[in-house]
DNA sequence: GCCAACGTTGGC
DNA sequence: GCCAACGTTGGC
């Protein structure tokens, strides 16, 4: 069965383009206990998953991609000269995990105030006040809805 | 740049 | 285990 996710990247930190050129990328940097559970508990070889662009005007989908690499530690947690180290992780409890994805498909940007006038979409964990999660549900409902809104029609 | 919302930390 | 203080996220 394939899930359904949003992932969310900071354009000038990761970006949906910067992933079109590297053909797939590991999903470091993940430091929000619920992030991490989804990936390392929930996500599947072959999930589907809206690119976000946070954190920038306006924020938007970007793109489709899949997970090709199920959850595995993330080593950046043991890397002293990353900022994303955590001298809490080791080998034998490396703490963080991370998931490979790569694009599947390019959309028509999907703004998120769109998103947010789509009533159909009413309810998608995304658009709640306050939801910070930077890895969360979409329901297949909602994600062919948005898919449909950036040009693609089944995905 | 502001700040609301939320997660984490650590003293007690 | 509670909760105040603090740090971060991310829309606006």
């Amino acid at each position: 069965m394939v899930n359904y996710w949003l992932m969310k990247s900071e354009p000038h930190v990761y970006s949906w383009a910067q992933l079109v050129k590297d053909g797939s990328t590991h999903w470091d940097g993940v430091r929000n206990y619920q992030a991490r559970n989804i990936m390392r508990d929930e996500m599947a070889l072959g999930d589907k998953v809206l690119f976000y662009h946070s954190n920038c005007k306006p924020p938007h989908v970007a793109g489709i991609a899949r997970v090709c690499r199920e959850a595995y530690p993330d080593f950046t947690a043991q890397d002293i000269y990353s900022k994303y180290f955590d001298p809490r992780a080791s080998p034998d409890n490396p703490r963080w995990m991370m998931v490979d994805i790569e694009p599947v498909s390019e959309l028509e940007t999907i703004r998120l105030p769109d998103l947010r006038a789509n009533g159909a979409l009413d309810g998608m964990p995304l658009l709640r006040k306050g939801q910070r999660l930077s890895v969360q549900s979409v329901s297949e409902e909602h994600f062919q809805i948005v898919c449909a809104m950036g040009g693609i029609s089944k995905i």
